[in-house]
DNA sequence: TCAAAAGTGTTTCACTTACACCCATGA
DNA sequence: TCATGGGTGTAAGTGAAACACTTTTGA
């Protein structure tokens, strides 16, 4: 029985969400070197080597391909279908990373020469393997997720204003939040505390304070048996 | 790299839990026939051969090991770490299955002859690999699970009286549920409907009606948008 | 007629939802 | 002083939680 097991690899595949109000969310994705689906786009990832974790080995495959270093890591599933790969049975275990965007800013703007670009989830291009669908499912667990673990703000800078939170939400929920109770709600909770900061002018309204999210305080509510829930 | 992950193996351990009124919460588990970890108690599984997807491998190992069908079954996690089988690398892709126990008697009452036996999950033996891990694992995501999916369904049998529904809840979640309040929620849902049978008289108390799980029913309010919480 | 379990009505309370007004800033 | 966006108070509506009483069965 083991015999007949030999040939499956094992490979592990990122997909890396960041945001910007102005781009909405977008994901890493690499331009492929060789064949198969040579010069096509598909989501950063590769192969696990013999002595390292299926964590250890999606965050070195985001380092060499794309110089990314992710701030939240979560796995998200295990494709295993038998030919999901033209070349051989691989297995792929998927990983959901959130990062700041505005931390990878080079990624985004190297848009030719650079082999790895943010791409809006709103314009994808055409996707190796089945990478669309895995693709597919990082999101539904990225908008399921927000409603019920506070990761949003793994998207967002350390410091930023209550409206940066509400756009984000609202981009990911796709429909129009109420402001008040969105805020009412939120600040409820306790783990968002002001930094004393205002917001740059941007040149239209009112300046907003900058809040911080409270990571200290999350955990310790959690133990007290909180739960978030937007 | 390819040569570098070559040596790696990929398995899948499958949690297959059961429920009976009288035990609560009881999961699968064989005793090992050969080395590591020889006659120890582990969950069903084995290495995933090359022309089945993971799921038929789960369906096959627990076919051929415990001779079970289950009803109901969802990928929990793949453990990949580097030292979890001390022969060799190899990566476990676990799913948690659900049956109804008392199509499966025979597993549970064939104790000491057979390697497959129904275990309690409050008296469990130790177990081989880390397989501790992965069974707590799929515990929790049971007991999270209930909460927003009618799984809990697939654990009792075809018709039941509202009180098996209202017991495994209670057992499950480890408190008690009110009855006026429970069942006001959970018909109101509508994917209940009535058989018109009534239980079995078992000596004590007014019969109750039996009930049956209407999935089209439920399939159709998914589709407008109807979310099971409870 | 009593014990045990099923079945149901109604009030209370908390939280969500909806709506509207004021404040600070730059042009 | 106007446009733009930030900040907050409160009434109305909805649903969960709490509680108690009635019904059906076997002994």
């Amino acid at each position: 029985m083991q015999n007949k097991s030999l040939s499956i690899k094992v490979a592990t595949d990122a997909i890396v969400f960041g945001y910007s109000p102005q781009e909405g969310i977008s994901v890493v994705l690499i331009s492929r070197k060789y064949p198969p689906f040579q010069h096509a786009w598909a989501l950063p990832g590769g192969f696990v080597l013999n002595e390292e974790s299926l964590e250890e080995a999606v965050q070195r495959e985001l380092e060499e391909e794309a110089g990314i270093r992710v701030n939240y890591l979560e796995q998200l599933f295990t494709f295993g279908h038998p030919d999901r790969d033209p070349r051989q049975r691989v297995i792929s275990v998927a990983y959901m990373g959130l990062v700041n965007t505005s931390r990878y800013q080079e990624l985004k703007a190297s848009t030719d020469a650079a082999h790895a670009r943010w791409f809006p989830i709103k314009k994808l291009p055409v996707l190796a393997f089945d990478h669309k669908q895995i693709l597919a499912m990082a999101i539904d667990r990225l908008r399921a997720k927000i409603h019920y673990q506070p990761i949003g703000f793994e998207l967002l800078d350390k410091e930023f204003p209550f409206s940066d939170l509400e756009k984000l939400y609202s981009v990911l929920l796709d429909k129009t939040i109420n402001r008040r109770n969105f805020s009412k709600k939120i600040l409820s909770f306790g783990i968002l505390e002001e930094t004393g900061n205002m917001s740059e002018r941007t040149g239209k309204g009112r300046p907003g304070k900058l809040y911080r999210f409270n990571t200290k305080r999350y955990r310790q509510l959690l133990k007290e048996g909180f739960h978030f829930e937007i």
